[in-house]
DNA sequence: TGTACATCAGTGAACGCGCGTTCACTGATGTAC
DNA sequence: TGTACATCAGTGAACGCGCGTTCACTGATGTAC
């Protein structure tokens, strides 16, 4: 059948939009084409019509994830009072909500371990993806120059998605909610002049 | 055939030896019980004599992992200088050799993304072994007490487990050394008193 | 205005593949008598 | 000392399964005349 004009559009961006969030919370191979497809009532066959494999469609899923973390850093930014925009944004990346939606959270914590295993080709693309989205928050980072204070902004997301993902793997509420109060703790003073 | 008596214990020995390596390599999925027992002149049938699965390899090869890292650790701490044991770690942790060496190191780096999307009661057997493996560098760490040095220790490995893994995904050297520079004077600075 | 044809997003059977796991079997050596 | 049997680490064919991908097909609507 045909469809109207903007049809093929929606769809492409109703899988992107579902494929960020179950490749973050299930990982590459966790999140197939099938299961996928299913959730949007359509049929895995289709999905060719929209990309020309799952690699290229991870690659997609990645940027929307970081699109989507940047909508949250703006809002974060927003609301935080002058000059405490980076002590929020710690605060809120390092939240038990964060730790909580891995589907709808950083894209980073949920997949460089597996972004780091790609062909040095594959990793240079992801790199661009998002050194241009961390460059974002890079305003708020203490730093002479530019430069400098995107440099720590890259040292600043590493860190913390290591210790988002170890927050995940902890079991226990109370003592995931230490950890992640020692952890703020711990970057707050790193921030520090 | 019949086999000497400490024949099978040695089998067993290099297979966990051999899957702590390729699991850090190449995560969960792309470590297949087959080409594992190929490497080792052995065939893929006779893996069931030694572990029921490979989910329970995964455990095994986790905590062999974790020892081979505190064999580096102890070796690292003898020949640094009183004193400077933890900025010798941190040191250690974050060289382009550790980058360098996914397959021989730390597998809270390769693996804690896996990890954290395991059952519960999986990721409780992954944490129990782990942090009596943290513990043995927590005394170099700085704190009022041992629970608190614990815990920071704790902070400090999640964190620098990211930026591992950032420094794994960075492709040009240059940029992947001055990350690594970066990354290693903010641990220093953090551990100030 | 009416008719024949082209379009193309989506369908679902099919393909090839590799995986984890099972299982009947092998055969050199240990043990029982 | 010799013989019959038990043991069990390792073998390799086989099983069931789910995956990514391909492809002939569908059919409502747009377009050409």
């Amino acid at each position: 059948m045909r469809y109207p004009a903007k049809h093929k559009e929606h769809t492409r961006e109703k899988i992107i939009r579902s494929a960020a969030r179950r490749f973050r919370s299930r990982g590459t191979e966790g999140a197939t084409i099938g299961n996928l497809m299913r959730d949007l009532r359509l049929t895995h066959g289709g999905f060719y019509r929209h990309f020309r494999s799952k690699e290229q469609l991870f690659i997609g899923a990645f940027e929307q994830s970081l699109k989507e973390l940047a909508g949250s850093v703006l809002s974060v930014i927003q609301h935080a009072p002058r000059g405490g925009e980076l002590k929020a944004l710690i605060e809120g990346y390092l939240s038990t909500e964060h730790v909580d939606d891995v589907a709808g959270g950083c894209p980073v914590a949920a997949l460089a371990t597996e972004i780091a295993r790609r062909s040095p080709k594959s990793r240079g693309d992801f790199l661009r993806v998002l050194i241009n989205h961390v460059a974002l928050i890079a305003k708020y980072v203490p730093g002479a120059t530019e430069e400098a204070r995107e440099r720590k902004a890259r040292v600043l997301l590493s860190g913390m998605a290591g210790t988002l993902t170890m927050a995940r793997v902890i079991v226990d509420d109370e003592q995931r909610r230490q950890f992640l109060d020692d952890s703020k703790k711990f970057y707050f003073e790193a921030i520090r002049p």
